[in-house]
RNA sequence: GCCGAGGUGGGGUAGCCUGGUAAUCCUAUGGCCCUGUGGAGGCCACGACGCGGGUUCGAAUCUCGCCCUCGGCCCCA
């Protein structure tokens, strides 16, 4: 035993690495809650849940986003010499998905994820290097039928949990439109200083005031049709109105993604930092450039820790009991026990406590109700069940205790 | 990668400027007082100076480097 890793004692401690976060039981409480909404709203719509592995190609990232992003990425070789990542998005392993098996299904098809990524960034309020994303994706139609609806369903999901976040939607054919002239550089900078809001540098630029007083107009609709034509933003637009989908026309929204072809959105929460986006989507075009026919598609992701970090949420709480048996009462109250568990959330001592020192617990643990079983509840077969906040307690069996707990009949 | 503020038991803190007692207090946790009735009280236990170097007889305190956290910049697929 003289490994020192068999020696008993303090040793510095093991932290989690940065970036990362422990989720503890009142978070997790949040966090499941707001899944559950979001899912239930998403299998509503139709949409059914898919899950890609938590690695893929590094080559999967950049095809999508460029070499540049290799920094940024959790990358490494594998044992057999593969380029590996994890993943920093959930939008191109779903789109790499359709790809390798969904091609022949009927369109459209219509997906739902959650799951967690990984980026090598700074961290800082709101932005941790592993975080989750929950988003969808409708694949197979460009109408402005399912622009609307992804937006509408984003609209849904955010109110759902109390974000009732206006969302502002663009398209980047008009911002295209203006700088078609003028070459790729400039025009992804000034998409750039857009997103940034950075209207002196982009001032300068070729296009850069048109694109200013676009921004800026009262009626941006209005100015975008001298610049081109919005049959179809105006579309979606009309179909939001008919959804009830309130939403701020917004044409400062670059995403500087080369693959969104036309309808951008993103939406906020003021209650956040500097990281204030709660979620981004768009339509785009990625199948072909994983090998796939090329085909239309829309969905966006939600910044899954950013909603909780922006919500305030009351999260419904079932009542919890404590079985609290004296001592020559325990394998009685195992049984017990079993049965309550049936229905009720149910939770036994195993601290070989006193019965005092078990209602202690019960009460600084938070229980709302305590069974209590000595030889009287043996000998009757009924149980003692106290309410812990109002003190009242009564001799019941186990049916009339779910019934007093769940009913309180 | 850059700027700023921080880091003392599980949580919250005093001490730091002005180096010197066994590092303060609250809380939480486990036990006992009390093996059939909780919330109070008393007693006991547990447990910390982020890491490493330097200065010094002596460092939580001064100093340097690093790590980490928070706010912001950059970036944001």
């Amino acid at each position: 035993m003289s490994d020192p890793k068999w020696t008993v004692g303090k040793s510095t401690p093991l932290t989690r690495p940065r970036g990362t976060r422990d989720l503890l039981p009142s978070e997790m409480r949040q966090r499941r809650f707001v899944e559950s909404r979001f899912r239930d709203i998403a299998e509503l719509w139709g949409y059914c849940e898919v899950a890609t592995p938590a690695f893929e190609p590094l080559e999967l990232f950049t095809l999508k986003s460029g070499e540049a992003i290799v920094d940024e990425l959790y990358s490494f070789t594998d044992k057999g010499g593969r380029s590996l990542a994890l993943r920093p998005e959930l939008t191109a392993p779903v789109a790499r998905l359709y790809v390798n098996e969904l091609q022949a299904t009927p369109k459209p098809i219509k997906l739902y994820y959650f799951g967690d990524c990984f980026r090598y960034e700074r961290p800082q309020s709101g932005r941790y290097r592993q975080f989750w994303q929950f988003g969808i994706e409708l694949i197979g139609s460009s109408l402005p039928e399912a622009d609307a609806e992804v937006i509408a369903l984003a609209q849904r999901m955010l109110a759902s949990v109390g974000l009732d976040a206006n969302i502002h939607v663009g398209s980047l054919d008009v911002l295209r439109a203006i700088f078609c002239d003028v070459d790729y550089e400039t025009s992804a900078l000034a998409m750039r200083l857009i997103d940034k809001g950075d209207f002196d540098r982009l001032a300068e630029l070729p296009g850069g005031g048109r694109a200013i007083d676009l921004i800026k107009a009262k009626d941006p609709l209005n100015e975008a049709q001298n610049i081109v034509a919005l049959d179809h933003l105006l579309c979606v637009l009309e179909l939001l109105d008919t959804l009830s989908v309130s939403y701020t026309v917004d044409f400062s929204i670059a995403r500087g993604l080369e693959y969104y072809t036309g309808i951008v959105f993103e939406a906020y929460s003021c209650a956040l930092g500097a990281q204030n986006q709660v979620l981004g989507g768009g339509s785009y075009r990625l199948a072909h450039l994983f090998g796939g026919e090329d085909v239309p598609s829309t969905g966006f992701g939600i910044g899954f820790d950013r909603v909780l970090d922006a919500v305030n949420l009351q999260v419904p709480e079932v009542p919890r009991l404590l079985v609290v048996p004296t001592n020559d009462a325990r394998i009685y109250a195992l049984h017990v026990a079993n049965e309550l568990r049936s229905r009720l959330k149910t939770d036994i001592d195993v601290m070989g406590r006193t019965v005092r020192a078990q209602l202690a617990y019960a009460n600084s643990a938070g229980f709302d109700y305590a069974v209590i079983i000595g030889k009287n509840e043996m000998q009757t077969s009924k149980l003692t069940l106290r309410n812990l906040r109002s003190g009242e307690q009564e001799l019941l069996d186990v049916k009339q205790i779910i019934n007093r707990v769940l009913n309180n009949v």
